[in-house]
DNA sequence: ATGCAAGGAACAAACGTTTGAGCAGATGAG
DNA sequence: CTCATCTGCTCAAACGTTTGTTCCTTGCAT
């Protein structure tokens, strides 16, 4: 915003034939412990008052070095899974006076590392971001240089940085033992993009839990690059294709992804739940109203950015190095109409 | 990102023992016309990636009086027309070199008025707000400051401030048409926010349209209170438990509203377009996928974004009293399934 | 030799805050 | 009456850039 006729403290100072720190002073609060008397401290806040001072933040963030903004790097804000993270990280940044500045990645690791440099040239006290790579190293040195970083939804094994998702492990395991309690033995897998914690984890549930009905993993079974709906449509036509494997149902691991299955489905003709069972990962406001209500599993999108929040403001007051907790938010399985018995 | 131990202009002019300007002027690219030596400003370039230096922007923010940040203010992240309209603004502002600030008004006027001040104390170089209230009174002073705004989604007819929102008028007009072509004349409305230039301009096509056909416009086949669920969900309930009235069709003028209407089709089984037709404002990546496709008024959110920043950069550029234009981007009817002959 | 114009770079102020240190005058104790 | 202490405020530097002005050299023409 143009400041245009913007009032400083040296214009109140002037005005009032006192000193800019006298002034500064009082409107920062701190009039008693300077020994501001409290006619001189009510004259300047009339003053300010009646001419609408409001403190320019960027002087401010140059001399204490604290610009009061965070910066959120996430790959797509149009993805809901990420507006109603980017939401309530916003909201809790808004309640502790800090600003978001919002930088979306585009999944692109180049556009990731070059946002990276100009959040440093802004001066941000930290950080939260949902990397797009499978390595962190751009990251490492942020941390080596004090600087507050929070993962969300994704994290990387080898990085030491605090990070919050959900419990995909958790949460894959539940949907597919929900799969094989229907008596499901041929599941399938549309998974994310490989490499990516969030991923890997849904099927190491994946795999966990048909390990623990005694199923055996097929890798023919799992298919998809990323998770997009043209991945999760390439990936279902694979798997339906096939003559080796004819799976009873499908555990997508994300709602782009299963529009792409969905299509495929249309395609071919197949009913939910009637020729093929689906379980999603990702619950949405519209599951509930498709063709066949979708059984989901559902992220709690505000705790993963109350508590992103949390952490980053923990290492501000603590220190970086203090904080490398990660936390798995729990999932919650949202049974509808889309698993049927086999 | 605290800039531990940042190299500054101050540290590289110290080590090659040339004066701070110096230096400015070579890594702004104006050794030239300065006329620094070839050699000197090779000297500098070099120590300059050596130390990997990054000009501090809220140094030169303070002395230039621009931030190269633009604010943003809408009411909710997480609606998906808002999430895929502020995606494309970030886009083109990252394009031009600017930063988004984004603001979450929670649909609370007293959270934008409060936001505009913290953003007018960060010196935002122009803002881009998509209004909560019926009036924009608030932001009258802000033009007259000489601050570019653009506002999208709604406008102010008593604002003289540039915009860009849908065609609204024309949208609803195509959608009621679609209806009528279809046999319908008793069709229902359930409106957005009484007040709002986006639910009295489609309100307004929605009579155009009954008019041209010769159909009554009758008050009792409107109802709503706002854009969401909630509300859709009760105005539904009252046109349809109504006895004066028996819509063959409904006319909703936003995504929320139509879920709440959807439910209350489901609580009463009513089957679309069986038993009823309707068109929804808004389009959706689900909306091919609902128990029935449903036709729909898709915005072209691309556009609204980048006219929006367009229409900012040209008041930065040309001042803010030049740029006065509304911008009404196209809407156009997806027709699919929802919709039968009466 | 003398004057003059470039060439090459330094000086210094400014942007608006914040803050440690200091300076006058008043008050009180001895 | 003197010294110490308190009261109430001011000074000045600093944060890291940007930029109009100035200053000192050379080289060159006269």
């Amino acid at each position: 915003m143009k400041r245009y006729e913007q009032t400083t403290l040296k214009q109140i100072a002037a005005d009032l034939k006192l000193s800019v720190s006298t002034v500064s002073r009082v409107l920062a609060g701190k009039g008693d412990r300077y020994r501001i008397s409290a006619q001189t401290a009510d004259r300047v806040k009339a003053e300010a008052k009646r001419t609408g001072f409001v403190p320019n933040q960027i002087a401010s963030a140059l001399r204490l070095k604290r610009t009061h903004t965070i910066g959120l790097i996430i790959p797509d804000i149009s993805n809901p899974f990420f507006a109603a993270v980017a939401r309530q990280i916003e909201m809790e940044a808004a309640r502790r006076g800090y600003f978001i500045i919002l930088c979306d990645s585009r999944d692109s690791t180049g556009a990731e590392v070059e946002y990276l440099k100009l959040l440093q040239s802004r001066s941000v006290d930290g950080l939260i971001i949902s990397p797009v790579g499978r390595i962190g190293a751009h990251l490492r040195g942020l941390r080596g240089n004090g600087v507050p970083v929070v993962l969300i939804d994704r994290y990387f094994p080898d990085l030491e940085a605090p990070y919050v998702t959900s419990d995909n492990y958790g949460g894959a395991y539940e949907a597919v033992t929900h799969l094989i309690e229907y008596g499901h033995t041929q599941i399938a897998c549309v998974r994310g993009i490989a490499g990516s914690s969030t991923a890997d984890d849904r099927l190491a549930g994946y795999r966990a839990a048909l390990g623990a009905a005694g199923i055996d993993y097929d890798p023919q079974m799992v298919a998809g690059d990323d998770f997009s709906e043209s991945s999760g449509y390439a990936a279902a036509q694979v798997l339906l294709k096939s003559k080796s494997v004819k799976p009873s149902a499908i555990f997508s691991q994300g709602n782009l992804i299963t529009f792409g299955v969905l299509r495929v489905l249309d395609e071919k003709n197949l009913a939910v739940p009637v020729d093929i069972s689906l379980v999603s990962f990702d619950d949405h406001y519209y599951a509930s109203f498709l063709a066949t209500p979708l059984t989901t599993v559902a992220q709690d999108k505000e705790s993963i950015g109350r508590d992103a929040v949390k952490l980053l403001f923990r290492q501000l007051d603590q220190g970086v190095d203090k904080i490398t907790e990660g936390i798995h938010v729990p999932t919650f399985l949202i049974k509808r109409k889309s698993v049927a018995y086999c």
